[in-house]
DNA sequence: CAATGAATTAATGTATACACTTTGATGATT
DNA sequence: AATCATCAAAGTGTATACATTAATTCATTG
């Protein structure tokens, strides 16, 4: 019974925000693995209609992000531990494969200039004294930055929605460092030096060589994480995020 | 007009089949690469509303099949021979690392017998005295299932998705051996024994290196038929599908 | 005559009604 | 009391009308 028009449009079409949106909260783990999504719930929930809704689910749904049964719907798909593994392993020869097609192609001023940043972002983001968490959170931002500018670098669509598919399972994610400790992230960084290194050198095999270890590297600590926190805390919730119980809106702020 | 119920139902839903049998036709390149999909015009031809087909658009564009301008549609991705390459690049990793964890996990008795039968059916679509056509379609029809028993095996659903991405480029798709002449055929055939003896013999190293190997030979088959093809005929049509030649003109005008 | 811009046309995005399927509950029958 | 049939409730799938945005046409003007 609203007018018909009531919500100030943008340029982009709410089927677009509500996916992206969507696909930040399954990410963040806002929503239970094995969950049902209700449509019609979820949508009274965001204030929008079920099309565009359903148009955002399909959308998630090729991505692998959500799983869809004909007559039962979306549903979150629950992750096996091997499933993690796979995807590191995946992601390694992945990301060994964009380093390599980098140092292959080269990389612009600019993008060689975002490396850089990220490099010396994430050598601040260890030397500074602040807490746990603030070093984590500035860490992963350093982290995302460098792996993306090399995958700008690679210049492959396919490549970056593999590694899109890779990140489906979230604790694989490049933006993931919950299981790193400070030595960690030390070796992580030197690490990076390394790549950095051989792709501004130009050697292909070598950016492939180190960036696997690099994220083999990765897959090792977080193996080890879950093992401890398995033990320690044997019902693995999910992250019990910000104001993401399934059934509140997914963000106060978002319009 | 016809009553509500009007088409008899399968256990499935429109939606799916429409994606299935639209993403067969993208991959054998039914609809040439760029043109735009005018959605009331294919929803006639096809004989549903627009609702199921616009579903099945998401998801294939979801998987990278195709490509969607928020006011402007969806389109067929173009193609760069960059892109081929990479896609085979890509492929040759993830079916490396399928093979590998064929050979890890092993395989049930099941599963072997198709790998053997599909070897086999290799054997005889080469030494068969059929024509060629017939030859290559016998011979793909065994590639395929070869390679679908090893990713079978590996039981990796992300590994599954990441290959059928590799497959959206149409060239690299596994059951694509234009390229192929009859040496190439053999030659490929013999890697294939390579492959399974590793895979049989639990050598995870070894299945791994064969298969990057073998795919990568398909890639300079491919990659050598496509230069070749470039000189002799300038003009590479697509492959005209059955009812299906709806198309809407591609702007002259687009660059 | 070219260029610009309003009006027309076509195509996509969204809302909603309705049909179909699933699921759970209720009650009858054994 | 247990089992099964039937029905009600809820949820998903589809059709269609309408809104909005892009493309085209055509007239006006410099």
């Amino acid at each position: 019974m609203t007018t018909k028009v009531s919500a100030p449009r943008g340029i982009s079409t709410q089927s677009r925000l509500l996916a992206e949106q969507l696909r930040q909260s399954l990410l963040d783990g806002a929503f239970a693995a094995g969950s049902r999504l209700n449509e019609v719930h979820l949508a009274r929930t965001l204030s929008v209609s079920r099309t565009p809704l359903r148009a955002a689910l399909q959308t998630l749904a090729g991505e692998g992000l959500l799983h869809h049964v004909p007559n039962r719907g979306f549903t979150v798909p629950e992750q096996s531990l091997s499933a993690i593994i796979d995807a590191f392993e995946m992601r390694a020869l992945a990301e060994g494969l964009s380093a390599r097609l980098a140092a292959e192609r080269g990389m612009s001023e600019d993008l060689r200039r975002r490396l850089e940043a990220a490099l010396l972002a994430g050598d601040e983001a260890l030397s500074s004294e602040t807490d746990d968490g603030e070093r984590r959170t500035r860490y992963a931002e350093a982290n995302e930055a460098f792996h993306g500018a090399i995958h700008e670098a690679a210049q492959s669509p396919l490549i970056r929605d593999v590694l899109r598919m890779c990140q489906r399972v979230p604790q694989a994610s490049a933006h993931n460092i919950v299981a790193f400790d400070i030595a960690d992230m030390r070796q992580r960084n030197a690490a990076h030096r390394r790549i950095y290194e051989a792709i501004i050198c130009r050697e292909p095999r070598e950016a492939e060589q180190q960036m696997r270890q690099h994220v083999l590297a990765v897959k090792v600590s977080m193996a080890r994480w879950y093992a401890q926190r398995m033990n320690s805390q044997p019902a693995p919730e999910p992250n019990p995020h910000p104001a993401l119980d399934h059934r509140t809106p997914v963000d106060p702020a978002a319009t």
